[in-house]
DNA sequence: ACAACATATTCGCTTTCGCGAATGCGTTGG
DNA sequence: CCAACGCATTCGCGAAAGCGAATATGTTGT
């Protein structure tokens, strides 16, 4: 890794609409739509912070027709992916970050979906073997 | 600790500057000057720096006359300083971070120091009980 | 008291970053 | 084929960050 990565691995790190993404990825998988609906922020926002991510080679995306799912990913190098399992442990932790996993999970849990993620693919730890 | 004191934390980390203090600092103390002479930089852009990591509360400094010490230290917030051991860890690994090291060794077992190193405090890894 | 030393801080400039708005692109259903 | 959907990317602006140069501040030796 070098230099430049590196410093861009911190800086990825160093804001905190990346750092609620991060941890609501945790170790699942994550539909864009549910990033913008529990964070309430503008699509635009939460693609380019993803981007960010993604630049930095901490999250990979996968494409499933129209629909983008993101998942925190180990950096090939061995002492940024011990950093990174620190940072996602650290933010675990955190009260604030675990309003966000609870707003997911209400969401996801919820009788019906809001119209704009009735046909989302929800986070594999909310599908129920029968819907 | 604050949203924004760890967004501090992470951007104070995302500069190979405050990288290379940090690895030069290890688990020791240094002396500003040597800072200044291992990296071949300005000594405020040095002192810049340091502040910068000062505020992140990763750093604590320490006035001895007219020379300032300085040294890592752990954060207060638990999350945070294990991510900072794994950060100091994966520092130590890295070839161009250990050329820092070996200058600052080479300078400090020199037969004769600098002019302007001649009376700063060695760190204390270089002080031999006779001199 | 004062000059010299070591270091911190400020100023002003340049570069980088975050974001709303707008737009581009790939997929999908009719 | 085309409109709608989901998401990525660009544009332009304001804010933040990095740095050289200059200066301020505390300490020390004469």
């Amino acid at each position: 890794m070098t230099e430049a990565e590196r410093e861009r691995f911190f800086l990825a790190l160093g804001d905190r609409t990346r750092l609620r993404l991060l941890h609501l990825m945790g170790e699942d998988e994550v539909c864009v739509c549910f990033f913008v609906a529990v964070f309430g922020e503008s699509q635009p926002k939460i693609s380019r912070h993803l981007a960010y991510l993604r630049r930095a080679g901490i999250v990979a995306a996968r494409r499933e027709g129209k629909w983008m799912h993101y998942r925190v990913v180990p950096p090939r190098d061995a002492g940024a992916a011990r950093v990174l399992r620190e940072v996602v442990a650290w933010l675990a932790s955190d009260p604030d970050m675990q309003a966000d996993r609870a707003r997911l999970a209400n969401l996801c849990c919820a009788p019906r979906l809001p119209a704009e993620l009735r046909d989302a693919p929800l986070p594999s730890r909310f599908v129920q073997l029968t819907r």
